[in-house]
DNA sequence: TATGTTAATGAAAACAGTTTTCATTATGAG
DNA sequence: CTCATAATGAAAACTGTTTTCATTAACATA
């Protein structure tokens, strides 16, 4: 049996047309790993559809991004990054990033007092600031394991 | 009585010498408001040292950076913004961010109950993934009460 | 205080990720 | 099937940042 993408609706709806190469990035992203810069993205697409170009995976990148389907992630290495929001099993999550390779890792230990504690949060600062919060993100920065042991041999620190 | 700057004995320890353009540099951190895009840093060095060059900000941010003296931030909108870390009454804090006008609020209500869960958290990182967590950030997206009422009048959403 | 070494600087060019432009293509309503 | 136009791809433009390199100035030394 056919599984009907959970996209296609909501593009149809919106007005949007659900076109081969929107296909093909939608499908790199559930498939493959997440936090792709845009050039990780756009190898893949090509990979099945070499016509693509990299101007619409920007695009539709962009569009995903406005749809609430995507975000958008910068871990400061100078690449945008993207991961579904929403389909397959994507559950909300925080960060932890080496700044020695630049390996990000996912973790949602933690989620019921992170919750517990970011709505509390949002409550006040709503309050306080008049700020009405739409999204978070908490970001973790260290050194993997393989990064520590480099810079112990290098002697960097 | 003069006061000597704390900056000072760090370089020249570190071996690193104290020029002018270093000093301006760190005086317009120090100075000015949070948050600071390098533009807006340059503008500002330039106002009482014009021959300060653009690329001496950018190369000054980095060694400030790699001191330890200031953290860079994104949030999002294409510029890198620095703020002290160390000197005058810097404490830690995290960020509210309007992404309608990009404004940005430190906020520092919390820090107990915000340091309690991450010390945990990071203990747990550490263990699980074997990860080193030198810092982290905690970013609060939303909309500032003048840019809810632009896009109700607008019709935004 | 004068001198020499070389870290630091400024201007220009290069770089790289992203956005814009515009002629062409193809989606999907009728 | 036909048509209006949203979407596309290639090239050019854009922009924040980095690199290059000749010149300047900080500061250790005398
Ligand atoms: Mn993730
Ligand atoms: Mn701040
Ligand atoms: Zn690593
Ligand atoms: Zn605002």
């Amino acid at each position: 049996m056919y599984k009907r993408p959970w996209w296609r609706g909501q593009f149809r709806q919106r007005g949007f047309r659900v076109t081969v190469p929107r296909e093909t990035i939608i499908k790199v992203l559930s498939d493959r790993k997440k936090h792709m810069s845009v050039e990780e993205i756009f190898h893949e697409v090509i990979k099945t559809n070499p016509g693509v170009g990299l101007t619409t995976v920007y695009r539709t990148l962009e569009l995903l991004r406005n749809m609430g389907f995507v975000s958008k992630l910068d871990f400061g290495d100078g690449f945008s990054r993207y991961e579904l929001t929403i389909g397959d099993g994507s559950t909300h999550h925080h960060h932890l990033v080496c700044t020695g390779c630049g390996k990000v890792l996912d973790y949602s230990d933690f989620a019921e007092q992170e919750t517990a504690l970011i709505q509390e949060i949002e409550r006040a600062l709503n309050k306080k600031y008049n700020f009405v919060i739409n999204t978070h993100q908490i970001h973790f920065f260290g050194l993997c394991k393989d990064c520590r042991g480099e810079q112990n041999e290098i002697g960097i620190v």
